[in-house]
DNA sequence: ATGAAAGCGCTAACAT
DNA sequence: ATGTTAGCGCTTTCAT
């Protein structure tokens, strides 16, 4: 920048306003403007953000830490994320914190020291301590997908037992008396939601068996899930459905339906929470919920933006699942 | 960090080797240094990333630029990049293109000016131009996945065209005859070489039919693979396999091979070029081929770090994929 | 063993 | 309409 000022004969200010759009203002001279672009065009100049950020104070970067990258959902989740701040002229950085604690704070560490204007973050087991850090800070923050009920900031996520009540009462309506529900035993309220959202429609219609309700551990999920599909195969009072509490849990099972020689559908119903963007490839029906996740991650954004621009309001949102079909040919 | 230093009535200077972990080389005493990090710790002190960036002149943050994040490969390759380079204490800003050129450019011209101490991308059509500032400019870099033959960089990517050729041989060995290929007619080498394996080897046992060679419009794909395959069903020479050449294309023929009430494997035999999370939720028994995902995203990393670390010897490697198969149950 | 000071590349307030 | 200057928070060289 200096060198163009010197070339041209006018100050290092001078070049900055016209570099940085600000020559309309009235402020620099339209010749003045055309020779600074041009130059900097010729010497192929590039401004360096990081010393933009510096005087600024805004570093035009968020941080996004989610599960894992390589999970659909999160894949999506991001995607929608990153689309929308790019319209907003941010950029993105994202960690994964493999749902471990220890890595959720490294994120949360590495993304205050870079000064990252706000951050969007999906909870882990544990992590609220960290996550008043940020609050603390003032930095903005959105939860999402879960949220930490003792934390007092923005979440966005989806109204998880709802859409499984009602998914419940849809099985229930449509003639399934004795519903299985397999869902990994962590704590969190998404999880703890869709099996809690099942369990209470059950039990008003007193078709609640303990026995049928699985709790998988994350780590041993193979066989856990094994195992779980194994015993209600062989339950003697026959098993109409099983919800699977999330994606990994409805592959895996499925997988082992298939092994047992179930007949799905025609012998036992399964429900899979979440969309999958190969269910094509089974030619079998069941229903899925599709969470919205176009909207989850481009509200994530808005009302980290709003924080951002200085708005002072927590904005906690709960937004509708939906029961979807995938149908089966002939 | 001066206020550390006058709270502490020694020099910024001082506390800056401390906090840095530079106090050992006996430059500072063991007493100042505690006292320095005792109070840092109170006053709970964060480093600015962004000012020290400017001062050491790297920002120990790296550009990833990928079609789309929200593709199953994509976002594998991501994880995998970005767990890498945490273990190097680098950063990763990720960024979608879409395929689409203007998008690359934005992209490419967004890490530059954020200093980005090297980049990772995934080529799209016609971005020539604009990776060639970045080599100009010294950035390192390393191509992923897919390479431009007209730039001298390196690069890691896996030989498409040797495992499609495999393939192709295995399919006629296992005796099918009328063997179809359906590939997007995007002109990036990974697609064509998929392409040339199956259709070289066709060649050289003369089963080549340029009838069963479709070429898929990336826009228009619904339609145009299920044109192909109705083509394929009626075709009054009975199609033996049709070879897939990438995950979403599988996706759909196979979701219109069902609606088309093809026995897959029985009548016709699929095989997909990418494995798939979900295919288990189908049991139909298939071959796939897997590229090595990992190797891919953690190399492209090392090698990225080896010229950020003044390495100047270009790397090109062509990784292998394996041939694996989609068990039917019974 | 520690202090002082320059400077990274830019912006913004203030002069002129 | 444009030049000057201070300073963002840190590292690093050179003195002391």
């Amino acid at each position: 920048m200096q060198d163009i000022a010197d070339k041209l004969g006018v100050s290092k200010g001078t070049v900055s306003l016209v570099l940085s759009g600000k020559a309309k203002s009235g402020r620099v001279s339209d010749e003045t403007s055309q020779k600074v672009r041009q130059l900097a065009a010729e010497m192929n100049y590039y401004p360096n953000e990081i010393a933009r950020s510096l005087t600024t104070g805004k570093s035009m970067s968020i941080g996004v830490i989610i599960t894992d990258i390589s999970n659909e959902f999160f894949g999506n989740l991001t995607f929608h994320i990153q689309e929308r701040a790019k319209k907003y002229g941010y950029t993105v950085i994202t960690t994964n914190t493999n749902e471990r604690l220890d890595e959720f704070n490294d994120a949360v560490t590495i993304l205050l020291n870079r000064q990252t204007d706000g951050i969007i973050l999906v909870p882990v087991d544990g992590g609220e301590e960290i996550t008043q850090r940020i609050i603390a800070r003032h930095i903005p923050l959105v939860q999402v997908d879960r949220f930490y009920p003792a934390i007092n900031a923005s979440y966005i996520i989806v109204d998880n037992y709802k859409i499984s009540a009602k998914m419940a009462e849809m099985l229930i309506e449509k003639g399934n008396r004795r519903i299985a529900v397999v869902c990994y035993d962590i704590k969190l309220n998404a999880l703890m939601d869709r099996k809690q959202g099942c369990i209470d429609v059950l039990n008003q219609h007193n078709l609640f068996d303990p026995a049928l309700i699985k709790d998988i551990n994350y780590e041993q999920q193979e066989e856990e899930i094994y195992k779980a599909i194994i015993e209600f195969k062989n339950n003697p009072d026959k098993v109409d459905a099983i919800f699977f509490c999330s994606r990994r849990v409805f592959i895996t099972g499925m997988k082992y339906m298939h092994k047992e020689g179930i007949k799905i559908s025609e012998e036992i119903d399964v429900v899979c929470f979440d969309k999958i963007d190969s269910f094509s490839i089974a030619n079998i029906p069941f229903n899925f919920i599709e969470q919205p996740i176009k909207d989850l991650g481009e509200k994530a954004v808005d009302i980290l933006m709003n924080q951002i621009n200085g708005e002072n309001t927590i904005n906690q949102y709960l937004l509708e699942a939906q029961i979807r079909r995938h149908a089966q040919y002939e």
